[in-house]
DNA sequence: TTGTTTTATGCAATATAATGCAAATTCATA
DNA sequence: TATGAATTTGCATTATATTGCATAAAACAA
């Protein structure tokens, strides 16, 4: 039996290779690559992976938002995130080696009016709030994600 | 009670801002944050998170390895790499939105010698193989990071 | 609207993972 | 090598997560 984590990889692949405008297509696609699930499953695993209905002149389908990560990578940027300081101004996170880019992006993404912006380089991300007194909001929103309340 | 992963950042957090010299200590500090588990756990704790034993000139202390990213991190890269594809010369990966670098970082970690190196944009890879004979070989590793058979 | 197709969800069964305990192993040191 | 301290591991148990089924909700067409 695949592992949900070896399905969903498969299911993101198909998505960015092939039109996809309703389940029923994808559930075919799996089962012909050997992974048979039921459409409540599929369902479940888009809302995982971030998948957006989109309208598009080809019709309805179904893609990657590119501006929603989807569950599991919020998971990911908890785990990337060691530590958060910060001082009167400005936010410093430490991050594991070389994933201080996709940390930034993630927040970036995350569109929070109190976030100005963010700079980073291999395992450091800077944090720069709308104004200094949205400091503490912004270390909420960040000590939700290394807590994976990533809804919040 | 605290969930495996916020426990296991806990752990990343408190590894990175204070010197641990034995599992017993970090357990302490676990309890007083309101964390109670047995030195077992911690130990698979470690395990997962890649922590490794060094011999400082403080002594014995535990530290996040800085060449090995732990079980966690492996399991959710290949959700990161979308599609794999490749010419008689290299390979190009694309990836999710702004994980280009995290994921060249983790393949250049994995020091296959049949990688010569990798550059990455935003959401592209390069990857060179040591010689164009070994593309497949390299394929083949790059398939099993997004079957999730990344002990291979 | 109304009927039809497509997608989401509550619930229950099942599978998988996490954990404590205790035993075994490893490690440092005499 | 023997000893004690530290860490890992096997096993049994408990807790979580995954999934299908049936059904509700939503989207769409006419």
């Amino acid at each position: 039996m695949t592992s949900k984590l070896t399905r969903q990889n498969k299911i993101k692949r198909i998505l960015s290779t092939r039109i996809i405008s309703n389940q029923e297509q994808i559930l075919n696609i799996l089962k012909n690559e050997g992974v048979s699930i039921t459409q409540a499953t599929l369902s479940r695993d888009f809302a995982d992976l971030g998948v957006i209905r989109s309208f598009t002149s080809l019709g309805v389908q179904y893609i990657l938002s590119s501006t929603d990560y989807g569950k599991e990578i919020s998971k990911l940027v908890g785990l990337e995130i060691l530590t958060i300081a910060h001082n009167e101004n400005s936010i410093v996170l430490r991050t594991l080696a070389g994933r201080a880019q996709g940390v930034a992006h993630f927040i970036d993404r995350m569109n929070k009016k109190e976030i100005l912006g963010t700079i980073a380089g291999d395992d450091t991300v800077l944090i720069i709030p709308d104004k200094a007194s949205n400091i503490k909001k912004v270390l909420e929103i960040l000590n939700n994600l290394i807590s994976n309340n990533y809804n919040k």
